[in-house]
This record gives structure tokens, sequence and C-alpha cells, in this order.
DNA sequence: GCCAACGTTGGC
DNA sequence: GCCAACGTTGGC
């Protein structure tokens, strides 16, 4: 089992968008960028840990825990012209971003914020990828080591 | 709103 | 294959 963290910005779909949706299951659609979709493509798999991440807003940090629960499948959302993520080079026959699906567990009792996460860069989040400068990647892996290390901050 | 960092595009 | 221009991300 592989654990992740996943950004969200909380304007378009928070942690409680995630808890109040059917079931606590979403879609995880929009991903354009290559590298985190081949995360998603090759290594994701039913049950691993999500870090779930809110990002652009006031309090930027990690806000709780998901668990992957359907494994990487076309994303439509690349197909529909109307849709903002639409893109008209990812044919049908052959789609060329993908999403999977993951279901609400728990939100923390606090916002762990990254600014927090940040005090521990030169310890044990010291190869956190999230606190690489200048990281963009919506997608990331972490450790087994960095995720229990940031649920114990709770 | 600003801006640094990054990814993608496209001319050559 | 290089690289400038452009668009996007995301912290602040």
């Amino acid at each position: 089992m592989t654990y992740w963290l996943m950004k969200s910005e909380p304007g378009e779909f928070s942690i409680d968008d995630l808890q109040n949706a059917p079931g606590g299951e979403t879609f995880w659609d929009g991903v354009r960028n290559y590298q985190a979709r081949n995360f998603m493509r090759d290594d994701m798999k039913v049950g691993d840990g999500v870090l779930y991440y809110h990002s652009n807003c006031p309090e930027t940090g990690v806000v709780g825990i998901a668990t992957v629960c359907r494994e990487a499948y076309p994303d439509h959302t690349a197909f529909d012209p109307e849709d903002k993520h639409y893109d008209p080079k990812s044919d049908p026959d052959n789609p060329r971003w993908c999403m999977v699906d993951i279901r609400f567990e728990r939100k923390f009792e606090r916002v762990i914020l990254l600014r927090e996460l940040r005090q521990h860069a030169d310890g044990p989040l010291r190869d956190m990828l999230l606190l690489r400068r200048g990281n963009r990647l919506s997608i990331t892996p972490v450790t087994s080591e960095e995720w229990n290390f940031i649920l114990s901050l709770e």
C-alpha cells in the first residue's frame, strides 16, 4: 500500500464537499499534468491512503484523509467541450487523461498548516516532495514515515 | 493581486 | 533539439 498527497482548492472541491458527496466518494477529474497522471495510472491502488490538502486558500495545509476506492479510468471531462478541463487532444478511443475515485475517511480536528509542515523540513519531512521549492504537482507520493509523522501532528 | 517556478507549445 | 513565449500553479 502506498500513500499520497492530493491537492484541491477548497473553493473548487473541499474536504467537506467530499464528505457530503454521495457515499463520501468522488472522481478525481481535471488532472492535466503528465507526472500526476502517471502516478494515478501506474501506481495508485485501491486502499491507498490519501492526505487531503487544501491549496490556494487562507489556510493551506492537510485537512484530512481519504482512500483510493477505484483505480485509474478515463477522465471523461476531457471530452466535453463545455467542461473547464476540456482537452481536444484527448481522443475518446485513446484517452490521454485518467482519474481515480477516492472516498472520505476522516477530517482532522485541525488543519495541519503548510507553515507547520515546513518547520519539519530539516527533520522528518526533509524529503517530502510537497516542501520542495517551486513544487506544483497536484499529486505526490508520501512515505509511510511522512504519513505517520503528519498524522502524529494532529 | 503579485510573482516565482514550472510545464507546454511551437518556430526554427 | 533548442529555447523563447506563454499559460498555470499556488504561496503569500
